[in-house]
RNA sequence: GCCCGCGUGGUGUAGCGGUUAUCAUGAGGGGUUGUCGAUCCCUCGACCCGGGUUCGAUUCCCGGCGCGGGCGCCA
Protein backbone atom coordinates (compact mmCIF):
# COMPACT_ATOMS: atom_id res chain seq x y z
CA UNK A 1 0.00 0.00 0.00
CA UNK A 2 2.64 2.28 -1.23
CA UNK A 3 0.51 4.88 -2.55
CA UNK A 4 -1.03 5.59 0.91
CA UNK A 5 1.95 6.65 2.17
CA UNK A 6 2.83 8.75 -0.50
CA UNK A 7 -1.17 10.57 0.27
CA UNK A 8 0.04 10.98 3.83
CA UNK A 9 2.38 13.51 3.40
CA UNK A 10 0.62 16.51 3.42
CA UNK A 11 2.42 19.92 1.85
CA UNK A 12 3.05 22.39 4.17
CA UNK A 13 -0.08 24.68 3.92
CA UNK A 14 -3.05 22.98 3.25
CA UNK A 15 -4.96 25.28 2.41
CA UNK A 16 -3.23 26.74 -0.16
CA UNK A 17 -1.79 23.35 -1.75
CA UNK A 18 -5.13 21.40 -2.01
CA UNK A 19 -4.74 17.83 -3.59
CA UNK A 20 -7.47 17.35 -5.98
CA UNK A 21 -7.97 13.54 -6.41
CA UNK A 22 -9.65 12.44 -9.56
CA UNK A 23 -13.27 11.11 -8.60
CA UNK A 24 -15.82 9.04 -10.12
CA UNK A 25 -17.20 12.10 -11.71
CA UNK A 26 -14.51 14.18 -13.19
CA UNK A 27 -10.54 13.61 -13.71
CA UNK A 28 -9.61 17.82 -12.89
CA UNK A 29 -10.77 20.27 -11.18
CA UNK A 30 -11.69 23.59 -13.21
CA UNK A 31 -9.04 25.15 -11.06
CA UNK A 32 -6.55 23.10 -12.44
CA UNK A 33 -7.12 23.74 -16.37
CA UNK A 34 -7.33 27.48 -15.22
CA UNK A 35 -4.47 27.90 -13.33
CA UNK A 36 -1.89 24.53 -14.91
CA UNK A 37 -3.65 24.75 -18.41
CA UNK A 38 -0.32 24.84 -20.30
CA UNK A 39 1.13 21.62 -19.04
CA UNK A 40 -2.19 19.99 -20.38
CA UNK A 41 -3.31 21.77 -23.45
CA UNK A 42 -3.93 18.28 -25.67
CA UNK A 43 -5.02 16.34 -23.22
CA UNK A 44 -8.24 14.75 -22.37
CA UNK A 45 -10.33 15.34 -19.36
CA UNK A 46 -13.36 15.08 -18.19
CA UNK A 47 -14.81 17.88 -15.72
CA UNK A 48 -18.29 18.97 -14.15
CA UNK A 49 -20.03 21.73 -13.25
CA UNK A 50 -22.92 24.46 -12.80
CA UNK A 51 -23.56 25.84 -16.35
CA UNK A 52 -23.31 29.44 -15.36
CA UNK A 53 -23.79 31.13 -19.15
CA UNK A 54 -24.33 29.34 -22.88
CA UNK A 55 -23.38 31.77 -25.93
CA UNK A 56 -24.26 30.83 -29.66
CA UNK A 57 -27.35 29.02 -31.32
CA UNK A 58 -26.11 28.19 -34.60
CA UNK A 59 -23.03 25.96 -35.22
CA UNK A 60 -21.04 26.38 -32.55
CA UNK A 61 -21.88 27.08 -28.60
CA UNK A 62 -19.33 28.66 -25.83
CA UNK A 63 -20.58 27.63 -22.19
CA UNK A 64 -19.13 28.88 -18.76
CA UNK A 65 -18.56 25.93 -16.47
CA UNK A 66 -18.08 26.85 -12.56
CA UNK A 67 -17.47 24.67 -9.93
CA UNK A 68 -15.64 24.91 -5.97
CA UNK A 69 -12.52 25.76 -7.44
CA UNK A 70 -12.97 27.89 -10.61
CA UNK A 71 -14.47 28.85 -14.00
CA UNK A 72 -13.93 27.68 -16.96
CA UNK A 73 -15.56 28.37 -21.26
CA UNK A 74 -16.36 25.09 -23.09
CA UNK A 75 -16.59 25.15 -26.38
CA UNK A 76 -18.91 22.70 -28.53
CA UNK A 77 -18.73 22.41 -32.16
CA UNK A 78 -20.76 20.99 -34.45
CA UNK A 79 -19.14 18.33 -35.84
CA UNK A 80 -16.80 17.68 -32.70
CA UNK A 81 -20.53 16.56 -30.64
CA UNK A 82 -23.39 15.00 -32.09
CA UNK A 83 -25.64 17.64 -33.12
CA UNK A 84 -28.33 16.02 -30.47
CA UNK A 85 -25.96 17.17 -28.28
CA UNK A 86 -24.75 20.54 -29.52
CA UNK A 87 -28.46 21.16 -29.54
CA UNK A 88 -29.13 20.06 -25.83
CA UNK A 89 -26.10 22.56 -24.97
CA UNK A 90 -27.68 25.74 -26.28
CA UNK A 91 -31.13 24.78 -24.42
CA UNK A 92 -30.06 24.34 -21.35
CA UNK A 93 -31.55 26.32 -18.73
CA UNK A 94 -28.37 28.49 -16.52
CA UNK A 95 -27.29 25.94 -13.21
CA UNK A 96 -27.89 23.15 -14.98
CA UNK A 97 -25.63 20.57 -13.73
CA UNK A 98 -22.93 18.91 -16.71
CA UNK A 99 -20.31 16.94 -17.38
CA UNK A 100 -17.99 17.00 -20.37
CA UNK A 101 -15.63 14.91 -21.54
CA UNK A 102 -12.60 16.89 -23.93
CA UNK A 103 -9.55 18.23 -24.81
CA UNK A 104 -7.73 21.45 -22.93
CA UNK A 105 -6.76 24.07 -25.61
CA UNK A 106 -5.87 27.28 -25.40
CA UNK A 107 -8.56 29.67 -25.74
CA UNK A 108 -8.74 32.25 -28.48
CA UNK A 109 -7.56 35.93 -27.14
CA UNK A 110 -10.02 38.46 -26.80
CA UNK A 111 -9.80 41.45 -29.61
CA UNK A 112 -7.89 44.04 -27.92
CA UNK A 113 -8.25 47.82 -28.84
CA UNK A 114 -5.03 49.22 -30.62
CA UNK A 115 -2.22 49.71 -27.70
CA UNK A 116 -3.72 47.64 -25.30
CA UNK A 117 -1.44 45.44 -23.70
CA UNK A 118 -2.29 41.23 -24.71
CA UNK A 119 -3.32 39.50 -21.69
CA UNK A 120 -1.86 36.32 -20.61
CA UNK A 121 -3.11 32.73 -22.30
CA UNK A 122 -6.12 31.37 -20.82
CA UNK A 123 -7.12 27.92 -21.31
CA UNK A 124 -10.52 26.15 -22.35
CA UNK A 125 -11.90 22.58 -22.99
CA UNK A 126 -13.31 21.60 -26.35
CA UNK A 127 -16.07 19.15 -26.02
CA UNK A 128 -16.07 15.71 -27.60
CA UNK A 129 -19.47 14.59 -25.33
CA UNK A 130 -21.05 16.36 -22.98
CA UNK A 131 -23.60 15.00 -20.73
CA UNK A 132 -26.53 16.93 -18.57
CA UNK A 133 -26.62 15.77 -14.80
CA UNK A 134 -29.24 17.50 -13.50
CA UNK A 135 -31.81 20.36 -15.92
CA UNK A 136 -32.34 23.45 -13.24
CA UNK A 137 -36.15 24.57 -12.94
CA UNK A 138 -36.38 27.71 -14.59
CA UNK A 139 -36.78 31.08 -13.69
CA UNK A 140 -34.55 30.87 -10.75
CA UNK A 141 -35.59 32.33 -8.11
CA UNK A 142 -32.29 34.78 -7.70
CA UNK A 143 -29.65 34.99 -10.38
CA UNK A 144 -26.71 33.96 -9.42
CA UNK A 145 -24.87 36.12 -12.44
CA UNK A 146 -27.32 39.03 -12.67
CA UNK A 147 -26.78 42.65 -12.43
CA UNK A 148 -29.39 43.29 -10.13
CA UNK A 149 -29.16 43.53 -6.54
CA UNK A 150 -30.70 40.76 -4.24
CA UNK A 151 -32.89 41.36 -0.94
CA UNK A 152 -31.74 40.09 1.76
CA UNK A 153 -34.60 38.29 2.94
CA UNK A 154 -35.01 36.82 -1.18
CA UNK A 155 -31.16 35.26 -0.82
CA UNK A 156 -31.78 33.33 2.39
CA UNK A 157 -34.78 31.77 1.56
CA UNK A 158 -32.16 30.72 -1.47
CA UNK A 159 -29.29 30.23 0.18
CA UNK A 160 -28.10 27.72 -1.41
CA UNK A 161 -28.45 29.62 -5.06
CA UNK A 162 -27.29 32.69 -3.23
CA UNK A 163 -23.89 31.16 -2.22
CA UNK A 164 -23.28 30.42 -5.56
CA UNK A 165 -22.62 34.26 -6.03
CA UNK A 166 -18.47 34.60 -6.30
CA UNK A 167 -18.49 36.84 -3.69
CA UNK A 168 -20.90 35.17 -0.77
CA UNK A 169 -19.10 31.90 -1.84
CA UNK A 170 -15.65 34.10 -0.80
CA UNK A 171 -17.29 35.27 1.99
CA UNK A 172 -17.66 31.78 3.34
CA UNK A 173 -14.38 30.94 1.93
CA UNK A 174 -12.93 33.29 4.33
CA UNK A 175 -15.52 32.23 7.43
CA UNK A 176 -13.40 29.01 6.97
CA UNK A 177 -10.17 29.99 6.88
CA UNK A 178 -11.05 32.65 9.95
CA UNK A 179 -11.82 29.40 11.80
CA UNK A 180 -9.08 27.27 10.51
CA UNK A 181 -6.15 30.16 11.14
CA UNK A 182 -7.61 30.65 14.67
CA UNK A 183 -7.46 26.90 15.70
CA UNK A 184 -3.88 26.88 14.25
CA UNK A 185 -3.30 29.71 16.57
CA UNK A 186 -4.85 28.52 19.91
CA UNK A 187 -3.32 24.57 19.21
CA UNK A 188 0.36 26.62 18.76
CA UNK A 189 0.10 28.31 22.37
CA UNK A 190 -0.91 24.92 23.53
CA UNK A 191 -4.61 24.91 23.49
CA UNK A 192 -6.88 21.92 23.40
CA UNK A 193 -9.84 21.72 21.21
CA UNK A 194 -13.39 20.36 23.41
CA UNK A 195 -16.62 20.24 23.30
CA UNK A 196 -19.57 20.89 25.77
CA UNK A 197 -22.69 20.06 26.20
CA UNK A 198 -25.66 22.36 25.03
CA UNK A 199 -28.28 20.41 26.45
CA UNK A 200 -28.17 21.93 30.04
CA UNK A 201 -30.10 21.77 33.13
CA UNK A 202 -29.92 25.56 34.23
CA UNK A 203 -27.89 28.96 33.14
CA UNK A 204 -24.58 29.44 32.65
CA UNK A 205 -25.28 33.24 33.19
CA UNK A 206 -27.99 35.49 34.82
CA UNK A 207 -29.53 37.78 32.53
CA UNK A 208 -30.01 36.60 29.15
CA UNK A 209 -33.09 34.12 28.21
CA UNK A 210 -32.44 30.59 27.68
CA UNK A 211 -34.54 28.17 25.03
CA UNK A 212 -36.69 25.25 27.00
CA UNK A 213 -37.03 22.12 25.87
CA UNK A 214 -37.98 19.03 26.99
CA UNK A 215 -34.83 16.26 28.03
CA UNK A 216 -37.02 13.44 28.12
CA UNK A 217 -38.97 14.00 31.01
CA UNK A 218 -36.36 16.95 32.76
CA UNK A 219 -37.53 20.34 31.89
CA UNK A 220 -34.27 21.76 30.11
CA UNK A 221 -32.30 24.31 28.19
CA UNK A 222 -30.29 25.08 25.18
CA UNK A 223 -26.43 26.29 25.97
CA UNK A 224 -26.14 29.84 26.20
CA UNK A 225 -22.45 29.74 26.46
CA UNK A 226 -20.01 26.89 27.42
CA UNK A 227 -18.32 29.25 30.13
CA UNK A 228 -18.93 26.73 32.99
CA UNK A 229 -18.00 23.55 31.52
CA UNK A 230 -14.81 24.97 30.14
CA UNK A 231 -14.05 26.30 33.22
CA UNK A 232 -14.72 22.81 34.78
CA UNK A 233 -12.45 21.19 31.87
CA UNK A 234 -9.72 23.27 33.06
CA UNK A 235 -10.37 22.79 36.78
CA UNK A 236 -9.77 19.19 35.35
CA UNK A 237 -6.05 20.03 34.89
CA UNK A 238 -6.76 20.33 30.79
CA UNK A 239 -4.36 23.86 31.18
CA UNK A 240 -5.61 25.39 28.22
CA UNK A 241 -8.76 24.75 26.13
CA UNK A 242 -10.64 26.00 23.14
CA UNK A 243 -14.46 25.28 22.00
CA UNK A 244 -15.41 26.76 18.91
CA UNK A 245 -19.57 25.59 19.23
CA UNK A 246 -23.25 27.20 19.20
CA UNK A 247 -25.01 29.15 21.99
CA UNK A 248 -28.60 29.79 22.26
CA UNK A 249 -29.99 32.75 23.51
CA UNK A 250 -33.98 33.32 23.30
CA UNK A 251 -33.66 37.17 23.56
CA UNK A 252 -36.31 39.18 21.28
CA UNK A 253 -33.17 41.65 20.02
CA UNK A 254 -33.65 42.77 16.42
CA UNK A 255 -30.20 44.05 14.70
CA UNK A 256 -27.50 43.79 12.17
CA UNK A 257 -25.00 42.38 14.85
CA UNK A 258 -27.69 39.66 16.55
CA UNK A 259 -29.01 36.48 16.31
CA UNK A 260 -30.63 33.49 18.68
CA UNK A 261 -28.31 30.92 17.58
CA UNK A 262 -24.49 31.76 16.67
CA UNK A 263 -21.18 30.19 17.13
CA UNK A 264 -18.95 31.67 20.06
CA UNK A 265 -15.04 31.03 19.84
CA UNK A 266 -14.16 30.05 23.26
CA UNK A 267 -10.66 29.78 25.27
CA UNK A 268 -9.89 29.32 28.85
CA UNK A 269 -6.78 28.59 30.33
CA UNK A 270 -5.07 28.14 33.71
CA UNK A 271 -2.78 30.07 35.79
CA UNK A 272 -3.35 33.21 33.54
CA UNK A 273 -5.19 36.37 34.34
CA UNK A 274 -7.36 38.48 32.39
CA UNK A 275 -4.03 40.42 31.05
CA UNK A 276 -3.08 37.66 29.74
CA UNK A 277 -5.88 36.00 27.61
CA UNK A 278 -6.40 39.47 26.26
CA UNK A 279 -2.39 38.82 25.23
CA UNK A 280 -3.78 35.62 23.15
CA UNK A 281 -6.95 36.94 22.14
CA UNK A 282 -4.67 39.85 20.43
CA UNK A 283 -1.64 37.65 18.93
CA UNK A 284 -4.71 34.85 17.77
CA UNK A 285 -6.12 37.93 15.81
CA UNK A 286 -2.94 39.31 14.13
CA UNK A 287 -2.61 35.57 13.39
CA UNK A 288 -5.64 35.67 11.73
CA UNK A 289 -5.24 38.42 9.97
CA UNK A 290 -1.93 37.64 8.99
CA UNK A 291 -2.55 34.61 7.57
CA UNK A 292 -5.46 36.16 5.04
CA UNK A 293 -3.20 38.97 3.95
CA UNK A 294 -0.61 35.99 3.17
CA UNK A 295 -2.61 33.89 1.68
CA UNK A 296 -6.39 34.85 1.07
CA UNK A 297 -6.29 38.13 -0.58
CA UNK A 298 -7.68 36.24 -4.11
CA UNK A 299 -11.01 35.75 -2.17
CA UNK A 300 -10.80 39.82 -0.99
CA UNK A 301 -10.36 40.53 -4.61
CA UNK A 302 -13.46 38.85 -5.32
CA UNK A 303 -15.42 40.47 -2.64
CA UNK A 304 -14.43 44.15 -3.46
CA UNK A 305 -15.21 42.90 -6.97
CA UNK A 306 -18.44 43.13 -5.84
CA UNK A 307 -18.25 46.32 -3.97
CA UNK A 308 -17.48 48.08 -6.54
CA UNK A 309 -20.15 47.23 -8.26
CA UNK A 310 -22.48 48.03 -5.27
CA UNK A 311 -20.54 51.76 -4.90
CA UNK A 312 -19.20 50.43 -1.63
CA UNK A 313 -15.24 50.73 -0.73
CA UNK A 314 -12.89 48.33 -1.44
CA UNK A 315 -12.39 45.94 2.05
CA UNK A 316 -8.14 45.69 3.19
CA UNK A 317 -6.74 43.57 5.13
CA UNK A 318 -4.87 46.04 7.52
CA UNK A 319 -3.07 43.26 10.35
CA UNK A 320 -3.69 44.98 13.65
CA UNK A 321 -0.49 45.86 15.34
CA UNK A 322 0.43 44.66 18.52
CA UNK A 323 -0.68 45.59 21.43
CA UNK A 324 -3.98 46.75 20.55
CA UNK A 325 -4.72 49.67 23.08
CA UNK A 326 -6.51 48.88 26.19
CA UNK A 327 -8.59 52.16 27.53
CA UNK A 328 -9.88 50.65 31.15
CA UNK A 329 -14.11 51.31 32.26
CA UNK A 330 -13.21 54.56 34.20
CA UNK A 331 -11.34 55.98 31.05
CA UNK A 332 -13.78 55.35 28.95
CA UNK A 333 -16.62 56.75 31.45
CA UNK A 334 -14.32 59.92 31.26
CA UNK A 335 -14.11 59.78 27.39
CA UNK A 336 -17.90 60.02 27.06
CA UNK A 337 -18.29 62.17 29.47
CA UNK A 338 -15.61 64.36 28.14
CA UNK A 339 -17.47 64.39 25.04
CA UNK A 340 -20.56 66.07 26.55
CA UNK A 341 -22.94 62.97 26.70
CA UNK A 342 -24.29 62.36 29.75
CA UNK A 343 -23.57 58.87 31.57
CA UNK A 344 -23.07 57.58 35.07
CA UNK A 345 -20.31 56.05 36.78
CA UNK A 346 -21.83 52.26 36.47
CA UNK A 347 -23.73 52.75 33.62
CA UNK A 348 -23.28 50.30 30.50
CA UNK A 349 -21.19 51.49 27.82
CA UNK A 350 -23.23 51.31 24.71
CA UNK A 351 -23.65 51.73 20.97
CA UNK A 352 -24.18 55.64 20.87
CA UNK A 353 -21.34 55.87 23.73
CA UNK A 354 -19.01 53.08 21.80
CA UNK A 355 -18.82 55.67 18.61
CA UNK A 356 -18.01 58.34 20.32
CA UNK A 357 -14.53 55.93 21.88
CA UNK A 358 -14.44 54.68 17.97
CA UNK A 359 -13.88 58.03 16.81
CA UNK A 360 -10.60 58.26 18.59
CA UNK A 361 -9.20 54.16 18.33
CA UNK A 362 -11.38 52.73 15.72
CA UNK A 363 -9.83 49.52 14.83
CA UNK A 364 -9.94 46.58 17.78
CA UNK A 365 -9.82 47.84 21.61
CA UNK A 366 -9.91 46.23 25.18
CA UNK A 367 -11.77 47.99 27.42
CA UNK A 368 -10.73 46.32 30.68
CA UNK A 369 -11.69 46.63 34.80
CA UNK A 370 -15.16 46.94 34.45
CA UNK A 371 -17.49 47.46 37.50
CA UNK A 372 -18.04 44.77 39.83
CA UNK A 373 -21.49 44.68 39.82
CA UNK A 374 -21.90 44.89 36.13
CA UNK A 375 -20.22 41.57 35.08
CA UNK A 376 -21.31 38.07 35.58
CA UNK A 377 -20.62 35.95 39.07
CA UNK A 378 -18.06 34.14 38.00
CA UNK A 379 -15.80 37.14 37.54
CA UNK A 380 -12.60 37.33 39.63
CA UNK A 381 -12.39 40.87 40.99
CA UNK A 382 -9.07 42.20 43.47
CA UNK A 383 -10.35 43.65 46.79
CA UNK A 384 -9.41 47.05 46.73
CA UNK A 385 -8.88 48.05 43.55
CA UNK A 386 -11.63 50.41 43.02
CA UNK A 387 -13.20 53.00 40.69
CA UNK A 388 -13.03 56.68 40.80
CA UNK A 389 -16.20 57.08 42.74
CA UNK A 390 -15.00 53.98 45.31
CA UNK A 391 -16.77 50.93 43.97
CA UNK A 392 -15.47 47.38 43.27
CA UNK A 393 -13.36 46.94 39.63
CA UNK A 394 -13.69 43.69 38.34
CA UNK A 395 -11.22 41.60 35.93
CA UNK A 396 -13.96 41.22 32.93
CA UNK A 397 -13.20 43.05 30.18
CA UNK A 398 -14.65 43.65 26.68
CA UNK A 399 -12.90 43.70 23.07
CA UNK A 400 -14.73 45.96 20.67
CA UNK A 401 -13.86 47.35 16.95
CA UNK A 402 -15.43 50.48 16.19
CA UNK A 403 -18.43 50.11 17.67
CA UNK A 404 -19.24 46.60 17.83
CA UNK A 405 -18.31 44.27 20.81
CA UNK A 406 -16.59 41.25 19.52
CA UNK A 407 -15.39 39.67 22.84
CA UNK A 408 -16.60 39.34 26.54
CA UNK A 409 -13.81 37.66 28.76
CA UNK A 410 -12.00 38.03 32.36
CA UNK A 411 -10.43 36.14 34.66
CA UNK A 412 -12.58 33.84 36.47
CA UNK A 413 -12.97 33.61 40.38
CA UNK A 414 -11.10 30.57 41.42
CA UNK A 415 -11.86 30.81 45.42
CA UNK A 416 -15.16 29.26 46.11
CA UNK A 417 -16.46 31.29 49.35
CA UNK A 418 -16.05 34.16 46.86
CA UNK A 419 -17.46 32.67 44.30
CA UNK A 420 -20.49 31.36 46.56
CA UNK A 421 -20.70 35.21 48.23
CA UNK A 422 -20.71 36.85 44.02
CA UNK A 423 -23.55 34.10 43.40
CA UNK A 424 -25.68 35.60 46.60
CA UNK A 425 -24.88 39.40 45.67
CA UNK A 426 -26.54 38.23 42.21
CA UNK A 427 -29.55 37.16 43.95
CA UNK A 428 -28.47 33.48 43.08
CA UNK A 429 -28.96 30.65 45.25
CA UNK A 430 -25.55 28.44 45.22
CA UNK A 431 -26.65 25.12 46.21
CA UNK A 432 -28.33 25.33 42.44
CA UNK A 433 -24.24 25.46 40.68
CA UNK A 434 -23.14 22.46 43.12
CA UNK A 435 -22.03 21.15 39.85
CA UNK A 436 -20.21 23.91 38.92
CA UNK A 437 -18.87 25.07 42.54
CA UNK A 438 -17.99 21.81 43.72
CA UNK A 439 -15.53 21.49 40.81
CA UNK A 440 -13.35 24.58 42.79
CA UNK A 441 -13.45 22.54 46.53
CA UNK A 442 -10.08 20.13 45.49
CA UNK A 443 -7.89 22.77 44.26
CA UNK A 444 -8.39 25.31 41.82
CA UNK A 445 -5.95 26.92 39.92
CA UNK A 446 -6.73 30.30 39.03
CA UNK A 447 -7.67 30.85 35.53
CA UNK A 448 -9.27 33.19 32.36
CA UNK A 449 -10.93 33.31 29.76
CA UNK A 450 -13.19 34.80 27.03
CA UNK A 451 -15.82 34.07 24.02
CA UNK A 452 -15.62 35.97 20.30
CA UNK A 453 -18.21 36.05 18.42
CA UNK A 454 -16.83 34.50 15.21
CA UNK A 455 -19.59 36.11 12.63
CA UNK A 456 -18.80 39.48 14.26
CA UNK A 457 -15.39 38.87 13.49
CA UNK A 458 -16.22 38.15 10.06
CA UNK A 459 -17.43 41.14 9.71
CA UNK A 460 -15.53 43.37 10.22
CA UNK A 461 -12.88 41.40 7.73
CA UNK A 462 -15.55 41.62 5.48
CA UNK A 463 -16.61 44.45 5.39
CA UNK A 464 -20.01 43.21 6.39
CA UNK A 465 -23.13 45.61 7.53
CA UNK A 466 -24.99 42.87 8.31
CA UNK A 467 -24.15 39.94 10.66
CA UNK A 468 -26.43 37.36 8.74
CA UNK A 469 -23.83 38.21 5.52
CA UNK A 470 -21.36 36.02 7.62
CA UNK A 471 -23.57 32.98 8.50
CA UNK A 472 -24.87 30.67 6.28
CA UNK A 473 -28.31 29.82 8.05
CA UNK A 474 -28.96 32.50 10.81
CA UNK A 475 -31.77 32.00 13.20
CA UNK A 476 -32.91 34.92 13.88
CA UNK A 477 -36.57 35.73 15.61
CA UNK A 478 -38.88 35.63 12.41
CA UNK A 479 -36.38 33.16 10.81
CA UNK A 480 -36.25 29.25 11.49
CA UNK A 481 -36.23 28.26 7.75
CA UNK A 482 -34.07 27.68 5.88
C1' G B 1 -40.82 45.24 23.34
C1' C B 2 -40.74 50.58 21.55
C1' C B 3 -40.14 54.31 17.40
C1' C B 4 -39.82 55.13 11.99
C1' G B 5 -40.26 53.40 7.00
C1' C B 6 -41.50 49.88 3.11
C1' G B 7 -44.56 45.85 0.45
C1' U B 8 -45.50 46.57 -7.82
C1' G B 9 -43.56 40.64 -13.15
C1' G B 10 -38.95 35.09 -11.10
C1' U B 11 -35.31 39.15 -9.26
C1' G B 12 -34.35 44.51 -8.29
C1' U B 13 -37.13 48.94 -9.24
C1' A B 14 -40.25 53.69 -11.43
C1' G B 15 -44.99 55.70 -11.00
C1' C B 16 -50.22 57.14 -10.37
C1' G B 17 -57.57 58.51 -7.31
C1' G B 18 -59.40 56.80 -13.90
C1' U B 19 -52.47 54.79 -17.32
C1' U B 20 -51.81 50.15 -22.72
C1' A B 21 -48.44 50.37 -15.02
C1' U B 22 -41.80 52.35 -16.20
C1' C B 23 -36.90 50.54 -16.57
C1' A B 24 -33.24 46.81 -15.86
C1' U B 25 -32.41 41.79 -15.23
C1' G B 26 -34.81 37.27 -16.46
C1' A B 27 -37.86 33.48 -19.14
C1' G B 28 -39.75 31.42 -24.12
C1' G B 29 -38.97 31.40 -29.63
C1' G B 30 -35.94 32.70 -33.88
C1' G B 31 -31.49 34.90 -36.72
C1' U B 32 -26.10 35.85 -36.77
C1' U B 33 -21.54 34.89 -34.61
C1' G B 34 -14.49 32.03 -31.79
C1' U B 35 -18.14 34.24 -28.33
C1' C B 36 -16.56 35.85 -23.47
C1' G B 37 -21.46 41.49 -19.37
C1' A B 38 -22.32 37.92 -26.70
C1' U B 39 -25.48 40.43 -30.13
C1' C B 40 -30.06 41.46 -33.11
C1' C B 41 -35.56 40.55 -33.82
C1' C B 42 -40.25 38.76 -31.66
C1' U B 43 -42.96 37.17 -27.34
C1' C B 44 -44.11 36.49 -21.89
C1' G B 45 -44.64 38.05 -16.93
C1' A B 46 -46.56 42.20 -11.38
C1' C B 47 -49.62 46.38 -7.97
C1' C B 48 -49.18 41.46 -0.13
C1' C B 49 -54.17 40.08 2.32
C1' G B 50 -58.97 41.76 4.50
C1' G B 51 -62.23 45.80 5.45
C1' G B 52 -63.53 51.06 4.64
C1' U B 53 -63.95 55.97 1.83
C1' U B 54 -65.13 56.85 -3.47
C1' C B 55 -68.86 56.71 -9.47
C1' G B 56 -63.95 54.41 -9.55
C1' A B 57 -58.44 52.18 -5.05
C1' U B 58 -52.44 49.42 -7.05
C1' U B 59 -52.67 54.69 -5.20
C1' C B 60 -56.23 57.49 0.45
C1' C B 61 -57.80 55.42 5.64
C1' C B 62 -57.99 51.17 9.30
C1' G B 63 -56.51 46.20 10.61
C1' G B 64 -53.52 41.87 9.55
C1' C B 65 -49.27 39.51 7.63
C1' G B 66 -44.28 40.08 5.77
C1' C B 67 -39.73 42.95 5.33
C1' G B 68 -36.07 46.88 6.39
C1' G B 69 -33.77 50.74 9.65
C1' G B 70 -32.99 52.75 14.70
C1' C B 71 -33.15 51.76 20.10
C1' G B 72 -32.93 48.54 24.30
C1' C B 73 -29.75 44.06 25.32
C1' C B 74 -25.58 41.32 24.07
C1' A B 75 -21.08 37.92 21.48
Amino acid sequence: MRCLDVQRVLPPNMAKETVWHPTSFRSHTLGQIQDGGSDLVGSQVTICGFMEANRGKGKICFMDLRDGTGRLQVFLKEGLVSDPELECAQNLSRESTVQVVGDVAQKRPPKVAEGEPVPPPTYEVVAKSFTVLTEAATPLPLGVTDTVSIGLDTRLDNRFLDLRRAHVGAMFTLRARVLQYGREYLISEGFKEINSPKIIASASEGGTNLFPMMYFDTPAFLSQSPQLYKQLTVLGGMERVFEIGPAFRAEKHDTYRHLNEFISFDIEAAWMNDDDVMGVQERMINHIWQSVADNDMDQIEIVNKYRETQGDDPITVDVPSLPFPRISYCDAIKMIQDSGESIEWGADIESSHCDIIAEKYPGFHFIPRWPMEMKPFYIHHIEGENGATGEQLSRGFDLNYGRDEMTSGGQREHDVEILEQNLRNKGLDPSGFGFYTDGFRYGAPPHAGWGLGVARLLMVLTGSRNVRETVLFPRDRQRVTP
